[in-house]
DNA sequence: TGTACATCAGTGAACGCGCGTTCACTGATGTAC
DNA sequence: TGTACATCAGTGAACGCGCGTTCACTGATGTAC
């Protein structure tokens, strides 16, 4: 099975060029069958009817189902973290409280646009699909565009979580980790108010999008903006610190 | 198709008991094999093999694979709403945050321990079902268990959240019935607060289960500690209010 | 530029599978007299 | 207490369905001389 080139130049030869484009369309033909069925019914014959192709046609392009998944799952994560760079690129870098708005924002709202995606990415695990390691770099794409906004305002001194977690130290060697996707520089309890701060957010999405506000919260988008101005103030997160951290902090006056 | 009595009294005929129990037996039998695929994997020939049963048996006891689900749904929302209020009620009632932690940490072992339901419940919803109503209040008995210990907290004056949301005015009558659920009490602003907490509670425990700490942080539960501490914190739960709220508020001193 | 051969895209039939649900049936259990 | 009839549990065969994957094939595209 050949990959495919991501940009095809020009002494491609027609064929190469028919695969790529044609490989292309069955992704974009699964993602449209996705947002109409779950991602475990997800059928290779439903996508091959839809594009006019025998079943078998699609073996030349994914090895099998599990292949055309993840490349559904890759491609949702990077379509995810493309949205939430993109809203956080039109802010102005120092406002730091604006664009962790705007990108917890861009990241529901492509939620909303994308269920079954969302789905796919952050729902139950499909059953008997195993993801392959490649969809990890991916998936990182999506945290780092929303820690990256933490750790820079934590950097210019406009992150000051009045919560500082003790953190143990086989937790502490963890979150390094998660602080190097960033390029470090969080303290560990800083690390680990950000990381709830990360699953809040995803967390939030999931419940709303799998039905767990409805009979109770219908006010979607109010009950979002209240939940981000409780995280907001919880992370500590503007221009001047609300507190000191630990008693003496790096805080002025 | 005739409901099946909770309770079998003296009288009830042989035929009524066997009933009841075979009714149990399938449920029982189908709780086990979610445990081994999916919710959307389960299927009543499955269900009937491992009874030894012809799988038009199934049809005398559920009308149809939809109303299975259902009642495991249902199952699975009250077993866990028990669990979490099982933990609850071992603690001092006086203890607001022994009492919080103690029944979402039953409510993360309960998820650890039924991966499957648990996605049934809060995982991606399944396709082609519809839940029905009756759903909704066994839900509900889940965030009645969570959301009664801060509500009480806050009765008590032991809940003291620092971020204090502006609440628009049609988000808080939907607030309103989720105080209702708890006796009422609690204004607009904690109401908002509390709904967070709850979101985060259940949204982690997903987060976790659905593989989403993957290849970042092993060390789970020392994160479920650190996290709940940072929630504790930011909920201002406990003993002495760590800030007075808006300004003038309840606290002493 | 033209020919001979190799590569590869897509076909269509077939495989074996498991599913939910229906239906006419049998035999056992329950009920009315 | 005994008999006649009604109810109901469970059977087994069948329905129509859609699935992932394999395989031998054809015809078109590409390549080497």
């Amino acid at each position: 099975l050949v990959t495919v080139p991501e940009t095809v130049n020009a002494s491609t030869t027609a064929r190469a060029r028919a695969r790529a484009e044609l490989s292309r369309e069955i992704l974009v033909t699964a993602r449209a069958r996705l947002a109409e069925e779950g991602p475990a019914q997800l059928s290779l014959r439903a996508v091959a009817r839809d594009l006019g192709l025998a079943p078998s046609a699609l073996y030349r392009y994914y090895e099998s189902r599990d292949a055309l998944l993840t490349a559904l799952i890759i491609g949702a994560y990077r379509d995810l973290g493309r949205a939430a760079a993109e809203a956080d690129a039109a802010i102005d870098p120092d406002a730091y409280v604006d664009r962790w708005l705007a990108t917890t924002r861009a990241v529901r709202s492509w939620g909303l646009g994308h269920p079954q995606e969302w789905a796919l990415i952050y729902g139950s695990p499909v059953p008997g699909y195993r993801a392959p390691d490649d969809t990890v770099d991916a998936a990182n794409q999506v945290t780092v565009a929303l820690v990256r906004i933490l750790a820079e305002a934590y950097a210019a001194g406009h992150l000051h979580p009045p919560a500082a977690p003790e953190v143990p130290a086989h937790l502490a060697a963890e979150l390094a980790r998660v602080r190097d996707l960033v390029g470090g520089g969080l303290p560990d309890d800083v690390a680990a108010v950000v990381v709830v701060a990360w699953g809040y957010v995803l967390g939030a999405v999931s419940l709303e999008l799998f039905g767990h506000y409805d009979h109770a919260i219908e006010a979607r988008a109010s009950m979002w903006d209240v939940a981000m101005a409780v995280l907001t103030t919880s992370l500590g997160l503007g221009r001047r610190p609300s507190r000191s951290r630990r008693g003496e902090g790096r805080s002025g006056r």
